[in-house]
DNA sequence: CCATGATTGTATGGAATCATACAATCAGAG
DNA sequence: CTCTGATTGTATGATTCCATACAATCATGG
């Protein structure tokens, strides 16, 4: 577990220095982050798993099923992946018959991806599955206390992004995110999938 | 990552929509929590990375060099990893000088690692990155929203450890634990990240 | 039409981690 | 002492992902 982060419980035992308790050598909420996202992706992964699926598969699957056929490349951002990596993701579902690979008549380069029948299918379990799993998830914890989690964390990758080295020579510096309030960030609907 | 979520950090390069950084909170917070997490380890990854090291090699020398000689099988537990993992890790900062691998005079199976004094000098260093990268993570939130995020977080981190571990017949738990519905909950999966 | 640059999907190698299997060793029961 | 069962560290294979390099293809300027 975390070094000396919080939510582990038995430091003590081995008696050691006690600016342990509250300086703790390394993260505290950092880490508690860390390890939590690590369990949330583990459950789906347990939850998914009777479906012949990962939260990454499901994720992809979900995608598709949810905006219309669409090309890699554009998953892949949406993702937050590499294209490499989604191209072989789209191998598997692709065996599995979840989803076609469309070729797209304006550009000989790409494929569409489109979600099968038998994908649909899945992808309404995959719903159900994230709906259980996100209620056990929330299970006393009020809707505004979520909200400020969520808000807090998207404070704290606001810092992260502005202190990050810009990737590339990509002339857009950190974007200068003052990106009002009102976004299209386009998916996002309702979707249940995982998360 | 969640499945049709937003707030996925690390966009940026290839110029594209902004819907990153304004992240609607009111999205699934749980993909919020795991692309934060990502995000989190990047950066410690990227400022490590100057000294020769990541967040993983970095939290097994913090530990190592805090906590007395250990023998492996304890800081991989510390860690939240497989004793294989550790066992490589150990054999990198040794490789580098940073530790070094005692013989047990008790039990000759084992190794004790402690760290060596150029391995403390790191440590020092590990340290102070730390300190900088955490200070520019919480810019703008107080310490009390920090506190109940991370108190939010544990409650998470409950909540999924109620539900998870399953009727999977390997009966092998981690230790003596007789999985009492009760707190007591040892070394929940905590933990994660390295740190 | 042609040349240069960008984009798409894929192949490849590298890194990190897990799960399993194993030899060496320890701990206890008899 | 001896046998059986744990425990420690390591080896191995499998997964998953990234970063890079590449061929095919588009897009644009002359």
């Amino acid at each position: 577990m975390a070094i000396t982060n919080a939510t582990s419980p038995k430091r003590v035992a081995t008696g050691n220095p006690a600016h342990e308790l509250d300086a703790p050598p390394w993260l505290r909420v950092e880490s508690t982050l860390m390890a939590t996202a690590d369990a949330i992706r583990a459950a789906y992964d347990e939850r998914l798993a009777p479906l012949g699926l990962t939260l990454s598969l499901a994720s992809l699957l979900s995608y598709i099923g949810e905006f219309g056929p669409i090309n890699q490349t554009r998953a892949a951002e949406h993702l937050d992946q590499g294209r490499a990596v989604t191209g072989t993701q789209v191998d598997r579902l692709q065996a599995l018959g979840l989803v076609e690979r469309q070729p797209d008549p304006d550009d000989r380069r790409v494929w569409m991806l489109a979600i099968t029948e038998l994908g649909a299918t899945l992808a309404a379990s995959i719903v159900d599955v994230d709906q259980v799993l996100r209620a056990e998830l929330r299970a006393g914890i009020s809707r505004s206390e979520r909200q400020a989690l969520a808000g807090l964390l998207v404070r704290l990758q606001k810092n992260l992004h502005r202190s990050m080295s810009a990737p590339s020579s990509s002339p857009q510096q950190t974007s200068p995110q003052q990106t009002s309030p009102q976004q299209t960030s386009p998916q996002q609907t309702s979707q249940g999938a995982t998360t």
